[in-house]
This record gives C-alpha cells, sequence and structure tokens, in this order.
DNA sequence: ACGAGAACCTGTTTGC
DNA sequence: TGCAAACAGGTTCTCG
C-alpha cells in the first residue's frame, strides 16, 4: 500500500495520538509477518514510553525509552488503525498486532497480506541494521538533487522506471510516485537510467520532491483500503496524472497523446509516449 | 555483479 | 450467476 507520502502521513498520525505515550498490553495476535515477531515481541515492548517517531524510506522508526527501536513497515496492504478511548470492538482477521496505550487509545497493526513487519533492535544497532543499510539517499532531505540522482543513476543499464524502484537507489519511492515523477520531469520510464544527467537529472530530482512534498500536504493517496492513522482519507489519488489513467488523454497541454501501461519488471507503469523521453 | 522474473499472501475486480 | 484469471501501494530470493 504506502509508499514514503503515505507512511510519512502515517507518522504525523502517530506523533499526534501516541509519542510520548506509553505501551500498556501489547497483543501479538499473529505472529507470522513477513518476518516473524520474535516470541518475547510482547513482553519487550509492554511498559515502554514512546520518546520519538521518525521515519526513514518506508520505514517507522518508533525509539523507545528504554533504548530499543520498533521498526513497523506496511508492507503492501498494510494500516495502522487507531482506536480512541471506549471504543473497543474485538479485532478483526486480519489485525495482527494490537496496542494499548496508556490513555485507552488502542493501535492495531492490520495487514491482509503480511507482506508488512515490525522488528526490535536497539539504537546502537541502528546505523547498521540491515534493514537501513544500502537504502539510497532520502529524497525530502536537502542534499537530495540533480547530482545526488545522477550518481546513484550512474553506469546504470536498467531501465529508468525499475532504478527509481529500487530502495538503494532513491529512498521512499513506490509503484505510483515514481510513474507521477516521470510523468512530472518528462522522461521515458523506459530510458535507460545511466542516461539521466545534468539538467535531466536536475529536472528528475525536483520533480520526485514536488510530487512527493504535494502528496504528503494531500495527506497520501488513499486506494481501497488506506486510511491514515488518524482514520480519514488521503485525497492525493485525485491528483494522479498517468496512475492508473491508462487511455486517458495526457493532461500536458498541447499534448494530444494519451496515457499508456505497460508492464516494467512485473508492475504496471503509467506515462504518455507522447511527452516522457 | 547485475538485472529480470518469480515468490510471498489475501482480497477484489475483470472477463468469459 | 459462477468461476478463473488478473491485478493490487513492497521486498527478497533465485536464476541466467
Amino acid at each position: 500500500m504506502p509508499e514514503l507520502p503515505e507512511v510519512e502521513t502515517v507518522r504525523r498520525g502517530l506523533i499526534a495520538r501516541i509519542e510520548g505515550h506509553r505501551f500498556m498490553r501489547v497483543e501479538a495476535r499473529r505472529p507470522d509477518l513477513r518476518i516473524p515477531l520474535p516470541p518475547d515481541f510482547a513482553t519487550r515492548v509492554q511498559g515502554r514510553r514512546i520518546a520519538r517517531i521518525e521515519r526513514r524510506a518506508k520505514y517507522l522508526l518508533l525509539h523507545l525509552d528504554d533504548g530499543q527501536v520498533l521498526f513497523i513497515h506496511l508492507g503492501m496492504s498494510g494500516r495502522l488503525l487507531l482506536h480512541g478511548r471506549g471504543r473497543n470492538e474485538p479485532p478483526g482477521k486480519h489485525e495482527h498486532v494490537v496496542f494499548a496505550m496508556d490513555d485507552g487509545t488502542e493501535v492495531r497493526f492490520d495487514d491482509h497480506r503480511r507482506f508488512g513487519l515490525m522488528a526490535l533492535t536497539t539504537e546502537a544497532e541502528l546505523p547498521s541494521h540491515p534493514f537501513l543499510r544500502g537504502l539510497g539517499p532520502e529524497p525530502l532531505d536537502e542534499a537530495f538533487n540533480g547530482p545526488t540522482l545522477e550518481a546513484v543513476l550512474k553506469g546504470k543499464r536498467t531501465p529508468l522506471k525499475a532504478a527509481l524502484l529500487d530502495q538503494g537507489v532513491v529512498a521512499g519511492l513506490g509503484n505510483i510516485y515514481v510513474s507521477e515523477a516521470l510523468f512530472r520531469a518528462g522522461l521515458s520510464p523506459r530510458r535507460l537510467a545511466g542516461t539521466v544527467k545534468g539538467p535531466r537529472a536536475e529536472k528528475l530530482a525536483k520533480s520526485i520532491r514536488a510530487v512527493l512534498t504535494d502528496a504528503i500536504a494531500a495527506g497520501g493517496s488513499s486506494l481501497r483500503d488506506y486510511v491514515q492513522a488518524s482514520g480519514e482519507l488521503g485525497y492525493f489519488q485525485h491528483r494522479w496524472k498517468v496512475y492508473d489513467r491508462e487511455g486517458r488523454a495526457c493532461p500536458t497541454r498541447g499534448c494530444d497523446g494519451h496515457i499508456r501501461r505497460i508492464v516494467q519488471s512485473n508492475r504496471s507503469t503509467f506515462y504518455c509516449p507522447r511527452c516522457q523521453r
């Protein structure tokens, strides 16, 4: 489900609702997530206070008050559902982990496909942790610009679409926002990644930042099952220019092309063959 | 070493 | 209507 803007939206929702609060009771109802939860998961988290909530790529990092760090990745279909005090319905079939907070709020990790994961590490282990090691630059960092992007794409013989989907190239992009960023940049998803240099790299870097920033401002893209932490819907899906718009007229002024859907590395790509070169 | 494709799992939509 | 195939926001493994 969630790419960088959706994860960032969830992070902001969590900060508002549970940062600074303590886990009172933790229930791992179904431990066989993409990476199995350890048997002592609940015990290790229970009683701890959430000191800080960060995001790196599509990972949420909950820093606990004892030096542990809780990783959450939502995978394809993961959601964090917040239930206010006194609204305690029995957990649904796919609510695999339930956290009860000290103020009565419940956070439920709901993930029917179980591509998501939760894991515990420590502050000390964090910099070298396998989840984070090897990630590419954060596109919303100040330092992310044309030369940065050119450097990570250099020599890559893979299509630009596939390169941008690789978390080791740029961290946080996913299938929707790659298509959208390439459209804004006027670059073909089929172009060899290594050919993006100079002004093209500059424009692509700016397009990536812009589409992510706009999407965060809109609260992310809500598809069939995505709800942001507060339970509201994001509305960026109404602003998609090419994603899921096969056959529609290209929105570029003066372009009479139509949006095409192709399959690259087993994922759908949407683009305008007319104005994306 | 690198890139393409399949696999992981479940639910929904599409097509015959 | 019924059933099967295709498809879905991600990551990781295998194979060539």
